[in-house]
RNA sequence: GCUCAGAUGGUGGAACUGGUAGACACGCAGGACUUAAAAUCCUGUUCCCGUAAACGGAGUGCGGGUUCGAUUCCCGCUCUGAGUACCA
């Protein structure tokens, strides 16, 4: 029989599923290995196609594992909880765990087809209450904790409170807030529980703080720092704005130095560890404090002081004495010259003299005015203003002036900085711009154009540190400022808390209550605490998350224990006083602030973005207006959360005007053009220039395509026509290119919001249907709850849900033991288990998955939960599939219109042309099929072509892929035409599994051919299976071990490329020489088993092996006995080029081939009856010859 | 700007510690089989000169260097990709 892929494929892959195949063993003597590919979410999309490449990876190197003896842990799972779903539930109303559940079928089918040995009894789904129990449980054991310095290590609260108790404030060495109080044992003892919990969760390792967070309006939520890119959503590249809000974060500052220690540890690829490196961003340097100077200019009566802190300011005590600043270049504080404090200083209004109040207002308003994308664009321009107040330099005692400016950070450091112009670049343009002194002090420094911040050289204008190097001066300076009191070294940090909420439905809840406005834990044994069902996934009319909509899901408090005790078990509150007598920062702390007001925020968004017109917008509107088109154009108008310059909403017709298009602006507009579209908007845009140079000329424009535009469609229904993307299947393309939240409507916004939650169905009975434990679990306050007063003892739940990457942060274990209800993991899986050996998957997880995983990972070592400290050995990035687009060429006429003929790339310039995309399903190896095209379009059915050779040869060129681009190559089809086991070596022939690579599927057949060889080593020319008994000749045994050493070599090295090349080798001399002999085929079977797993299996079998043993084979040893030869033809060069072989024994000496070889009559040809100056031989290797 | 990675035929790529550059595959050209096509097989294929061939010259982004010998090591530069950015 010929090689038929579909039936043995399929009937592999049944046999696998059937048998459990690949089910990892716990209790074995084998040595474990765990191979893990990062966590998916399963996107309506299906599998991308970068995806199998990382698949095929670690399915080849878990296969290739288990041939060399190891118990392989090798499992799949999903990320379910995220936003595309989500997204999906508002525009329909669908649930999103049935969205999810459909989406995870298709891949799974998808998975299922291309063969891997997942241990699919593992499987975990982040979104199932009994994985996200487990998560719950985690955060719980976070609120529990604080991180304990002096150990350095996280300990339990309970172990804080005990040293309160008995110590106080005294000898704690915590990371915690800021402000936190310190008191006496006593003082400790006196404060009420209320006021007891508010100063732990000060301590705690997951907190509630107001703290400046990413706020995207345009999704309803904020970001963590890593899923906001350059001031815009990851996720559909929203806007994406500064704000404070109360949030949960992450205290995984305090795990700063472990994270980036531990980096030194592991064997990840460089440039991803730089990343982290980068992100943690540690700096060694000192804080230096600088005293605030009472000059006469700034008589402290003068001071515009703010509010009760301005009260409190006496100078010589108090925390208004000095500023603080933070160096790393202590050695350079006789060079500074100014203080520059963030515009956001809480010292700036008390600084702030009479004088000078105008000055700073103004700046601080203009500043905050521009947006993030403005100040990065601006970077250049300085500018400031001096609040008009002094302080002295502690080392020589000079009175320096104090300015703001927006280069200084607020988040950053002390948001202060000690500006020595000599030495740093913006200080020095900064003290050039304002004419302030610039002091050099180093000898060599050359600061006449520029700073120089050079640590070469010796001090000069610089006191005692005169004539010092950089390292004594550093350590002179610090000991010195520790000895006046005047500041210390310091490390400082650039990564921040993680902000861990998200004011969204389809995410873990959160497993606390509040009761007086203080966070609480539920009990453990209420876990998990299940997602309510809501009636639309949008926030409340007031503005709070989705699942405020809940309004019957409260804590019930049913049998906690209610005897007061002055330092109750954490997790649960017990005061009676209800909360009035908390410190007044916290009162009403939560509540009030928490809730973004998202409705709010969508209707402000419109005025809050209206852009000042501009001359060109002006103009046009002018002739714009008044139904002078004969349709009604409307200016400045909100659309889905855009806002367009112009729209007639009769036609669909949306005119952008642009000033600057610069890179930044493009990609986003692009985006929201695609999403316009996508709702039935054609975009025009212009420049200003166009208006300004001939606005008749677009007016003309604007009018034609009025008049060819079709009606979009009516006012009335345009408001109920949600169109939700095209199936499930579109979503997440639909999401990432910028899908909209609402539906765009020709109305207002409000009627917008309106119309799209009244089209949301309460899908009510399919859900309870869907997930029956949420409904029971969740009742609230109900019967059932012996005598339980609902009013008094039931309490509002938390109302923002876990982020993304809560699941994903220890899932890893869960795998280890995935059906355990006791605990996260059992101790002995994760004893046994320990880590994951082998990690892989793209690097855009680099500071967001991997960076959370290594701190819980960290925190669950500390409280002795795990046992390594870093959970992933060795990583490795797959690199970035790109697409890889076809154009063909249209003949372009004198006018520049198109016309219907095309032109072969070869000959485009003998033409005018213009370039199209073209669906590279209907190219082949950059052919063009003809009669396709014809039918790619309806108005290319008649088209013409002019050919070279009778063919027409496409452009290519590489770029991002996307459907609009028609470059997308489904695996699907691919297994359709040559079955998994030629996709899966077709993946890994590309190249080089880290190196980024276009998806082009020229090479294939190349692969296809090769398996159909190889199949054929095991069948006659009648395709009849024989093989034969006898012994294997010297040749055949060569190629066999040559193949054996090669795949070692390379599986270990992760160079699949290079294996799949080898396999061709081997197949080919064996193909030449005829083998068909059991002894050689049977081994090559293994070797290839982790490659092309089917065909493998279908040969071991007709060799007469019981099925399904194949997996668990030995990997054939390596006897290197067959690969020693006694001849080498050793390449003989002079003055290094080679121009001739010469067979020479391999037992021969240096010296004795050197004879042999100058011996030979066509060296002496060469030699030309000269000497040679020198002979070089390396034995084995090569002679070379100097002349 | 900074950090990291990379640059080899028409294409994807190989050459592991400095030792025959271009393995393997695609594509292309020619041929065999076939009424024809598909499939399969064979031959050639870095470039230039000569042009049947031997043979000769150049050649791993560019310019230098170290070495008997450099795609590999060192110095300087160009370009591409990724990350990051008033981080004090």
């Amino acid at each position: 029989m010929d090689y038929q892929f579909k039936d043995i494929e399929k009937k592999w892959q049944k046999f696998w599923a059937d048998h459990q195949t690949f089910k990892a063993e716990d209790k074995t003597t084998k040595p474990k290995y765990y191979v893990l590919d990062m966590f998916p979410y399963p996107s309506g999309a299906g599998l991308h196609v970068g995806h199998p490449l990382g698949y095929i990876a670690s399915d080849i190197f878990a296969r290739y594992k288990r041939l060399k003896g190891f118990n392989v842990l090798h499992p799949m799972g999903y990320d379910s909880f995220g936003l595309p779903a989500e997204q999906y539930a508002i525009q329909t109303g669908r649930h999103p765990a049935l969205t999810t559940e459909d989406n995870i079928a298709t891949y799974r089918r998808q998975l299922d087809q291309i063969g891997f040995s997942f241990d699919w009894s593992r499987e975990v789904r982040t979104s199932s209450p009994d994985y996200y129990k487990w998560t719950q449980w985690i955060f719980m054991q976070l609120f529990n904790s604080w991180y304990n310095k002096g150990a350095d290590k996280a300990e339990s609260i309970a172990k804080l409170v005990e040293h309160f108790e008995q110590n106080g404030s005294a000898g704690i060495n915590a990371v915690c807030d800021d402000e936190v109080l310190s008191f006496t044992a006593d003082e400790w003892k006196a404060l009420n529980n209320n006021e007891q919990q508010a100063e732990l969760l000060k301590y705690r390792l997951t907190y509630l703080r107001e703290s400046t967070v990413n706020w995207c309006p345009a999704l309803g939520t904020v970001l963590a720092n890593d899923e906001v890119k350059d001031g815009f959503s990851e996720r559909g590249g929203f806007p994406v704005e500064q704000k404070k809000m109360m949030q949960w974060s992450m205290r995984i500052t305090a795990y700063a130095d472990r994270l980036l220690k531990g980096l030194d540890t592991i064997d990840w690829p460089e440039p991803l560890k730089e990343m982290q490196r980068n992100w943690i961003g540690k700096s060694v340097g000192a804080s230096v404090r600088f005293a605030i100077d009472a000059s006469p200019k700034s008589s402290p009566k003068e001071r515009t002081l703010n509010q009760g802190e301005a009260n409190s300011l006496s100078f010589g005590e108090g925390r208004g004495e000095a500023i603080e600043v933070f160096t790393t270049r202590a050695d350079t504080i006789f060079g500074t010259t100014f203080l520059v404090i963030a515009p956001e200083h809480e010292l700036v209004a008390p600084l702030t003299t009479a004088e000078q109040k105008a000055d700073i207002e103004a700046y601080i308003t203009q500043a905050k005015k521009k947006s993030e994308l403005e100040r990065m664009a601006d970077a250049k321009t300085v500018s400031g203003a001096f609040t008009g107040s002094y302080a002295t330099n502690p080392l020589n005692g000079e009175k320096i002036q104090i300015w703001i400016a927006d280069y200084v950070l607020a988040g950053y450091g002390t948001g202060a900085v000690m500006a020595v112009p000599s030495g740093d670049q913006r200080d020095y343009l900064f003290a050039k711009h304002y004419n302030l002194p610039i002091i050099p002090i180093i000898d060599i420094q050359k600061i006449e154009t520029e700073a120089d911040p050079t640590k070469e050289g010796h001090y000069i204008n610089s006191g005692f540190i005169n004539g010092l190097t950089y390292r004594e001066a550093t350590a002179a300076v610090i000991a010195k400022l520790e000895e006046i009191g005047a500041g210390k070294a310091k490390v400082n940090f650039r990564m921040r808390d993680a902000i861990f909420g998200r004011q969204r439905y389809w995410g873990e809840p959160v497993p606390v209550y509040f009761k007086d406005n203080l966070p609480h834990l539920i009990e453990e044994k209420d876990l998990p605490l299940v997602l309510p069902e809501v009636d639309k996934y949008l926030p409340t009319e007031s503005g709070e998350p989705p699942l405020a909509r809940a309004s019957d899901w409260r804590y019930s408090q049913g049998h906690a224990p209610l005897a007061p005790s002055k330092s109750p078990p954490v997790g649960e509150t017990l005061a009676a006083d209800g909360g009035e007598n908390l410190p007044p920062h916290l009162t009403g702390i939560y509540r009030e602030t928490a809730d973004p007001f998202y409705y709010e925020q969508l209707k402000g968004y419109s005025s809050e973005n209206r852009k000042e017109p501009t001359e060109a917008e002006n103009i046009l509107w002018q002739l714009l207006r008044k139904d002078q088109t004969g349709y009604k154009i409307r200016r400045q108008h909100a659309i889905d959360q855009f806002i367009a310059d112009f729209v007639c909403l009769q036609k669909g017709l949306i005119i952008e005007l642009d000033g600057h298009h610069h890179k930044l602006n493009k990609e986003a507009d692009d985006a929201r053009t695609e999403v316009l579209n996508y709702f039935g908007f054609t975009v025009i845009r212009f420049t200003n220039d166009e208006v300004l140079q001939d606005a008749q000329k677009v007016l003309d424009q604007i009018k034609e395509k009025l008049n060819s535009s079709p009606d979009r469609i009516s006012s009335t229904t345009s408001a109920a026509k949600v169109s939700p993307p095209v199936g499930g299947g579109d979503l997440e393309e639909a999401i990432t290119t910028g899908a909209a939240k609402v539906s765009p409507t020709g109305g207002d916004l409000e009627g917008a919001i309106t119309a799209s939650a009244a089209k949301v169905s309460p899908a009510g009975g399919d859900l309870e249907g869907a997930d029956p434990a949420g409904a029971a679990k969740v009742s609230p306050a109900g019967g059932d709850l012996e005598g339980a007063d609902p009013a008094g003892l039931s309490y509002a739940y938390e109302h923002s849900t876990m982020p993304g990457w809560a699941g994903s942060s220890w899932y890893w274990y869960r795998y280890m033991d995935a059906h355990n209800d006791q605990e996260f993991a059992s101790k002995s899986a994760i004893d046994y288990w320990k880590d994951v050996d082998l990690y892989i998957g793209g690097s855009e997880h680099a500071t967001g998955h991997l960076l959370y995983s290594r701190f819980w990972n960290k925190f669950l070592k500390d409280i002795g939960k795990v046992v390594e400290e870093e959970p992933f050995k060795k990583l490795i990035n797959q690199g970035m599939i790109q697409g890889r687009s076809n154009f063909v060429y249209r003949l372009v006429d004198e006018l520049g219109r198109g016309t219907n003929t095309f032109v072969s790339h070869g000959l485009i310039k003998e033409y005018r042309t213009s370039p199209l995309h073209v669906d590279v399903n209907i190219v082949e190896n950059d052919i063009l099929n003809l009669d396709k095209f014809k039918k790619f379009r309806p108005d290319f059915a008649d088209a013409d072509f002019i050919l070279e050779n009778g063919k027409y040869h496409c452009g290519h060129e590489v770029e991002k892929m996307s459907k609009s681009k028609f470059n997308v190559v489904n695996p699907d089809d691919l297994i359709e035409r040559y079955g998994a086991d030629t996709l899966r070596m077709y993946e890994m022939f590309l190249g080089p599994l880290e190196q980024s690579k276009p998806w082009n599927t020229n090479g294939i057949e190349g692969v296809f051919k090769f398996l159909r060889k190889f199949w054929r080593l095991f069948h006659d020319e009648a395709l009849n299976f024989k093989v034969s008994g006898q012994e294997p000749s010297k040749a055949e045994l060569k190629a066999l071990h040559k193949i054996i050493h090669k795949v070692e070599e390379d599986v270990e090295r992760f160079s699949f490329n290079t294996s799949v090349s080898s396999f061709m080798i081997a197949v080919n001399e064996l193909t030449e020489v005829k083998c068909n002999k059991r002894a050689v085929l049977q081994d090559l079977v293994i070797i290839l088993s982790p490659y092309a797993p089917h065909i493998c299996e279908e040969l071991w079998v007709l060799l007469g092996n019981e099925s399904g043993t194949l997996s668990y084979a030995a990997y054939p040893k390596f006897i290197s006995a067959y690969l020693v030869e006694d001849e080498y033809a050793y390449p003989i060069s002079f003055n290094g080029k080679t121009k001739m072989n010469l067979n020479i024994s391999l037992s021969l000496e240096p010296k004795d081939i050197e004879a042999l070889v100058l011996a030979n009559a066509d060296v002496q040809k060469y030699l030309d009856h000269k000497a040679p100056k020198k002979v070089i031989v390396v034995k084995g290797r090569i002679v070379n010859i100097v002349l």
